[in-house]
DNA sequence: GGTTTGGTCAACCATTTGGTTGAATATGCG
DNA sequence: CGCATATTCAACCAAATGGTTGACCAAACC
């Protein structure tokens, strides 16, 4: 008899953040958002702009990004100020690396990666 | 003004994996089922038997895990043998590495990840 | 004060999701 | 063969998701 005890354990404690930051992460849009805000804060406006959607439609996928703790908002005047918080992505990051045996990556060596793989990605 | 380029580069290539895996991952059910799979491989009866619902429900995530690649069905006989493939978390992982300086470098993964060339949907 | 700008809210809509049940399809067993 | 076992299929359902539009509110500008 496997011990299904830890395996249960293990998928239902952390349950509920890992079931927002998923469910956020599984929209492309709230990834590219994400990946916007890793170069700097943004406010909401400049945010939509390249999207071809309303800004309340991206209103929307910043409100469940700041539910699962992804970014955080702050109000500045009348702008809404989003920051990144990547350390909400730590504790999915640690369940999937019970997984596997992939270690953390080299950093320095993705970056170059993308900057060198950029310029076919016109469209 | 911002590169953005990049960032919906990055955020743009690799999505159709990102987007089935992270959406199975953020449902407990399957990701229990994952953990279940950590332990041995096992059959749709036996992945099914610790939860309150129907077995069509577990044959369905059972689906969705199978599509976004993170598991693998092979019927022996009458009974369809589940496996976890835990290299199907790799470039979410890898993705979301990007994101957070978590951890020390290793470079062998990441040479890894770009060696295996990400999957070219086989549908 | 009146008008633009930044952003959300509310109502609505189509599609997807996660579950049910009952019937159907294999395969194995005596 | 006839029956039990393993699994999927099909139809259905409620709720969640991702988008729209138009009204709304608050801050800034002249």
């Amino acid at each position: 008899m496997v011990d299904q005890t830890r395996a249960l354990w293990f998928s239902g404690t952390m349950s509920n953040d890992l079931d927002t930051v998923f469910a956020a992460l599984a929209d492309p849009t709230r990834r590219t958002i994400l990946a916007m805000l890793l170069e700097d804060d943004m406010a909401v406006t400049d945010v939509a702009e390249p999207f071809e959607m309303s800004l309340a439609a991206i209103s929307k996928h910043l409100v469940i990004l700041t539910k699962a703790g992804l970014i955080s908002q702050e109000k500045r005047g009348r702008v809404k100020w989003c920051k990144l918080e990547p350390d909400a992505l730590r504790a999915a990051s640690v369940w999937m690396q019970g997984f596997g045996q992939f270690e953390p990556v080299n950093l320095d060596a993705f970056e170059r990666f993308l900057e060198v793989e950029l310029p076919t990605a016109e469209e």
